[in-house]
DNA sequence: CTGTTAGCGCCTTCAA
DNA sequence: TTGAAGGCGCTAACAG
């Protein structure tokens, strides 16, 4: 790889004219200007962002660690924040920590040691790295939490106004003559999901309706686990619930496989409404009724908070907490109760 | 930050030997040893990456550039590749070109002033960069292309074995009665476009079926102009298709979208395999036989070949281009003609 | 074993 | 407007 001596030699200048002409910091003569340019491009010199960031003490880069790119929430979060911090000229080191502490811990110790700007974090489930977070604070790189925010962390956030969200999606279902709506939640750990347990609730007293805590269940964010809890519960002698809600995408999924595992169709035999898209289209059926965050969003403005904390250190405004709204898309999951079953195949 | 130095003075020794601890290529005393460690955990230290890099010439970074993150293919394909790379040490930086060609210019430039040490590139549709794939090379960072190969690069290469995956798409729709397919495909300056399409005429070559062109229709990428052409040629007076094959996923979804808006079911009233899963799951009504592209593999043995060439430039076999076999999934949507239609609803 | 030091490639004063 | 030179933090000889 060429250096910026060698176009310096190239070109008959010294090295700090090639400087100039590359950052623009210093005027130079057109007829310098263009015999480096010229070397330049026949040696393909790209400068060496490894040496500038060592001089300038500048990477130009942010980190984002999310648990799993697979799930379509996340890249579009990701994409979001791409979008934002390229405005400014920054880019964007995505990683998975796979839901996993130890791994998450390691990638925020690799990330540090690269050097990054600042961190966006959708945290891993289980123990929040609360220290690792403070520290990377004190060491003065800002840091962001995404979707999950973490309990007792002074860090921004952004993510959904969770307790609304989910009124939203268990007001429907009341509003839909549904009675007995399970809950079916990840992790309690997680602020969030306690939150949208909390919307529920809400929902349900502003509907007069009585909590039956047999109606809440609890599992992890595996898709298997889900289908294993739901498929207890649902066997399980006793009133049974006729609608159920699901406070993310992956336990969404693990519930429409118990239901389809015990024959059981949505919403005749079941209504149903889940956290987040299960599939990237309209055209399947059951079409789910859906309580949609705005990902893009969310990494988009995350992205801008963080890039603020990195450009305007002094500034200290005190912690921000970031909460978008969710959107209801309904479908036919949660038609009406007792409605006339659609004779359409 | 805290830097060697400051560790240094700390532990009472010389950066020499905090370097020594930290590598692990020279012994240290198990005493000073221990004072270092203690210095390091109480600074918080982490080794600059950046001026580690700067001197060793060793970023331990590999570059990945794909069309789009939100498309499922791609995120699979790079857990693929991160697994890899992670078992070697090397980190893994993804990022979109949106399918853009300047876009994707600006990030291999990007990625070469960062250092990365290889490049994994799913081509963005459109001209392929073979200049700047060559000047890559030229300057030693090895580059694999994955999923799309470009025409006439000299440059290894790690896809689906196009031809067989569109025979076996294509040959089971025929085995289930079909006799009039239509097929819809990508740009055809991508080369897996055209073989895709080459497998598609084999396979009807084989059950002696003519080739009729006016059932091979041409979109680019986006679900939008897929639906578009499809709504028109499905409108078209004169003989229509009785199943339609698409070769890749956003073509598949743009298929479905047209199928629905003019109202035709599927299978019955025109059936439809697709490349690469439309939905995440197999609840979802209408099930889609789908010839599956191994995602996760092609990433890994992407990364693998890579890898080897980074760590191994000397031993310079010839270009590599594997091919790895795709499956069929077969489910309602090609279900055999005929056949009375599922009463369940 | 431990310490000293040159230099990786670049930017940025500072002087000419 | 141009050139010369120090030094960012670290590793890898090398000397002790």
């Amino acid at each position: 790889m060429a250096t910026i001596k060698q176009v310096a030699e190239m070109a008959g200048v010294s090295v700090g004219t090639v400087s100039h002409v590359i950052t623009g910091s210093v005027p130079v003569s057109e007829a310098l200007r263009a015999s480096v340019e010229a070397a330049i491009r026949k040696l393909d010199y790209h400068p060496n962002h490894v040496a500038r960031s060592l001089k300038t003490n500048k990477t130009w880069t942010l980190g984002i660690i999310v648990p799993d790119l697979t799930i379509p929430f996340f890249p579009q979060m990701i994409r979001g924040a791409e979008t934002a911090a390229r405005k400014q000229g920054y880019s964007l080191v995505a990683v998975n920590s796979d839901d996993n502490l130890d791994r998450q811990k390691d990638l925020l110790s690799l990330l540090r040691s690269q050097r990054v700007e600042g961190m966006l974090l959708v945290v891993a489930s289980g123990a929040t790295p609360l220290e690792q977070i403070e520290r990377m604070m004190d060491a003065g790189i800002p840091v962001v939490c995404l979707d999950r925010v973490p309990n007792k962390v002074p860090v921004d956030s952004v993510s959904v106004e969770d307790v609304s969200a989910a009124e939203l999606g268990v007001g429907h279902l009341v509003s839909m003559g549904y009675r007995r709506i399970a809950i079916v939640t990840g992790p309690l750990s997680l602020k969030n999901e306690r939150k949208r347990l909390l919307g529920y609730r809400q929902a349900l007293r502003k509907a007069g309706i009585g909590l039956d805590n047999s109606l809440t269940w609890q599992a992890d964010l595996r898709p298997e686990n889900v289908t294993q809890v739901c498929t207890e519960r649902l066997q399980t002698a006793g009133t049974q619930p006729d609608a159920i809600f699901a406070t993310n995408g992956p336990t969404g999924l693990g519930v429409m496989r118990a239901l389809h595992k015990l024959g059981l169709k949505t919403p005749d035999d079941m209504a149903f409404v889940t956290f987040d898209e299960l599939t990237v289209d309209d055209l399947f059926r059951p079409a789910i009724t859906t309580v949609v965050q705005p990902a893009t969003e969310i990494g988009y403005r995350a992205a801008e908070i963080l890039l603020q904390r990195i450009e305007k250190p002094d500034k200290q405004e005190r912690r921000i907490d970031l909460r978008l709204p969710a959107t209801l898309k309904v479908r036919d999951s949660s038609r009406r109760r007792g409605n006339l079953k659609s004779l359409s195949a």
